[in-house]
DNA sequence: TAAAAAGATGTTACCGTTAACAGCTCGTTG
DNA sequence: CAACGAGCTGTTAACGGTAACATCTTTTTA
């Protein structure tokens, strides 16, 4: 309601001087610009977005594109979203959500989550600067921000061996992304280092999957076996497979990954790599704004964290 | 990138002449109407919301409320969110998150989930219609849609009596909100309709919760007995308690609310009451819109769905 | 100390759209 | 057939900002 001008009037200058102090404070004398800093506080003016987007060819929208199947969405995103809301709120910038991949003309930059591998053709062919939520393949040249897989199943790993395991497994899942591959050589990496034999078994990202999977290799899992999962899904299938009554956390060791709603309901809860979804967050964001202004293509790595609930022995 | 004018000049009219046929295409004559729209078509123009908003006082942009704590944020609400962007999307409008209520002026209404008691009256406050998802105390005159959450429970009681369980109790939820009483009402309902003894057990909203009430209560639940829980998650706590070796479905029924996520990873899978979330995501937006042409408080019960899977019997 | 440069503020025009009004044409009416 | 109104289209100004330029004052420089 309170506009420039009504500010502009309490101060006794111009709007244009009202602006400045906003925008280019260092362009406008101290007096001056603490006598309309005192009007705009008096007042209670706040710049219209929508003005200022018009004259700027700006639209202050930043699209979070959720390429997932809607019924099977993940948590994961949920979180995700708010803490992006969150950044982008600070930032002036409103965040909007869609689930299809449009040319739009009213939006300033795109953060993808859920992508396929066929999607990043599409994807590239945008008009506005476009951040993966994942590491993209090699042969897209895409900026992205994903956590480090690697490092996740590499700590996932090694806290198995400190705690004592003695067989450690892997169950995978069945996707040829690079998120999925790199959670894969976290494990194979930190066996070989350690000198253990590895063992990998892949599933669909389903609990229920994992689940079936235990009880048919089960004659393979001796006691003191710990199994490191691709997903807090997987593990929450093989956790329900294994069961307290069969010795979770004291004769099998699972540890899942990702760290969301899912590890909270598993029972045992789950002890699991856990995503940093507020640093992912403003990564993502920044990412995106470095894009903006330079045009300049970052990928980034977030470090995850370990945590430990009762799927593991202390 | 093209804009008015340039139709304009296409089409050898005003500016003003493209702007009627878009907005009062009934006041302009059908040959200059014609030639208008396949100039738009030729040119492939499309409105400037930035420029429409600035004019019309209007933001073209919804905010959606979260005010669940983040952590144990619902999968619930991701799905609503999406259904609710496609809904405004088709609209032209734009949906923003938050997860604070704050007295804005950039955007043009609210649609809250998650709100509690405490929240109502800073809602009310605020100078732009607002639509809650769910059903407001009867001492708060506000506009809502939620779904009928008697016919919810009255569904999934008159289920376990036609599945012909003996016994059936009810597992609701610690909270004093309508939607929760509503619940155990449709529950208890049913059960003086039906002239069976009904038997309310209260918990959190956690499995870990329910599982451990479960275990309290076993000694008096005989075998053939029903349990209709208030939640997914309270239902998957019961399910992990009762377990196939106790005889999920065939000895004890059980069944949740919500129908998101939670009831396709539990094991067995949960038969559970659905809330159509495509169908309530369009009535918060037509409720919100109504508000915003006739300043008109409506409030909505959109019927849900029994959805049987395998934690009751045939 | 006059001219040039730097600093501070104001004026104008424009971003893309629409409401309000003005103007033109044509048919109706007394 | 002059006056009037209905129907259609165009002109103007405004929404709330900002860039570019203009103007005025002060400082620097030769």
């Amino acid at each position: 309601m309170v506009n420039l001008a009504d500010v502009a009037h309490q101060a006794h200058v111009s709007k244009m001087t009202v602006s400045r102090v906003i925008n280019h404070p260092e362009k406008v004398s101290t007096e001056v610009r603490t006598a309309v800093m005192a009007a705009i506080e008096l007042i209670g003016y706040q710049p219209n977005r929508i003005a200022k987007a018009l004259v700027n060819h700006q639209n202050y929208v930043i699209q979070f594109l959720v390429l997932e199947d809607v019924v099977t969405v993940e948590p994961n995103y949920a979180i995700l979203l708010l803490h992006l809301a969150d950044v982008l709120n600070q930032k002036g910038y409103t965040l909007e959500i869609s689930t299809t991949i449009t040319d739009n003309d009213h939006i300033d930059g795109i953060i993808v989550s859920g992508w396929r591998q066929s999607d990043l053709l599409a994807l590239e062919a945008l008009r506005v600067p476009v951040v993966l939520y994942g590491e993209s393949p090699t042969d897209h040249d895409m900026a992205y921000v994903d956590v480090d897989n690697r490092i996740g199943t590499m700590l996932a790993t090694r806290h198995m061996i400190n705690a004592g395991y003695q067989k450690i497994i892997y169950v995978g899942m069945d996707v040829d992304l690079p998120f999925s591959n790199e959670r894969e050589l976290g494990y194979l990496d930190t066996m070989v280092a350690k000198k253990r034999v590895s063992r990998v078994y892949t599933v669909a990202n389903h609990s229920h999957i994992a689940e079936q999977l235990i009880h048919n290799i089960m004659a393979q899992l001796p006691k003191n076996t710990g199994i490191v999962c691709a997903t807090d899904r997987i593990a929450l299938g093989v956790v329900r497979a294994l069961n307290k009554k069969n010795g979770v956390p004291e004769q099998y060791g699972v540890i899942g990954f990702d760290g969301v709603f899912i590890d909270q309901i598993s029972s045992p809860q789950l002890t699991t790599v856990h995503q940093p979804f507020a640093k992912i967050a403003q990564s993502l964001v920044d990412n995106l704004f470095l894009q903006l202004q330079n045009s300049e293509l970052v990928m980034q790595r977030i470090a995850p964290e370990l945590i430990r609930r009762d799927t593991t022995r202390a």
